[in-house]
DNA sequence: TCCAGGATGTTCT
DNA sequence: GAACATCCTGGAC
């Protein structure tokens, strides 16, 4: 298993988006290391995304939308973080949001940082796999392509179906259908 | 300095 | 499925 090369990010966001599906996100942090396959995201465009945060003004916040792709987006929503990669070359705006995970490993650490024993309630949403993979702003631009602390890594989870439907909390969404899930996974949000 | 709003989560019915 | 707690941010003053 190793880093995926910045050629993987810097393509279409819902390409990049569905092809994230069973990969595998990696926090190495001092209090300990924690796993989790990807079983649910979110493709956000840039301008006509009446979605996305590219689609208004380009602001300190939002502005890493704009830079290349594999780096990690942070901003907060309803006082949770939420995690996203950058996608597409730079200049072209886009962003992948990672929505669920499957708990792999550092299960443990998840639930004390989460403070529940349920495992189905330890990533199953943007803002509860944050708060368990420990994921804040001080991760915000790290490369993931390169850091060692925080990555996404190729693996060989092939043996499921995706399903998608439209974005979850978005006011206004596209006609395409941007949210990928595996199907019939139990740690996919809704 | 104030304040509305937001790619949510939890706890009710 | 609906109410409401949550809290940071940037733009409005």
């Amino acid at each position: 298993m190793k880093p995926f090369p910045r050629s993987f990010y810097e393509r279409d966001p819902a390409k990049v988006a569905r092809e994230l599906l069973g990969k595998v996100l990696v926090h190495r942090s001092p209090e300990g290391t924690t796993i989790g396959k990807i079983v649910e995201t979110e493709a956000y465009f840039g301008r006509g995304d009446p979605a996305s945060r590219a689609s208004r003004k380009r602001t300190k916040l939002n502005e890493l939308m704009w830079w290349r792709g594999g780096l990690a987006f942070i901003y907060m929503v309803h006082a949770k973080w939420m995690f996203n990669v950058t996608v597409e070359r730079e200049g072209t705006p886009g962003a992948v949001l990672i929505r669920a995970l499957e708990p792999l490993d550092g299960i443990e650490l998840m639930k004390s940082r989460r403070g529940v024993e349920d495992k189905k309630l330890l990533t199953s949403g943007p803002g509860r796999l944050t708060q368990a993979m420990g994921i804040t702003y001080d991760h915000h631009k790290m490369d993931l392509t390169r850091s060692r602390v925080l990555t996404v890594l190729d693996d060989t989870f092939t043996n499921f179906k995706i399903a998608r439907s439209h974005r979850i909390g978005v006011s206004a969404d596209l006609k395409r259908k941007l949210r990928f899930f595996i199907r019939g996974n139990p740690f996919v949000s809704k």
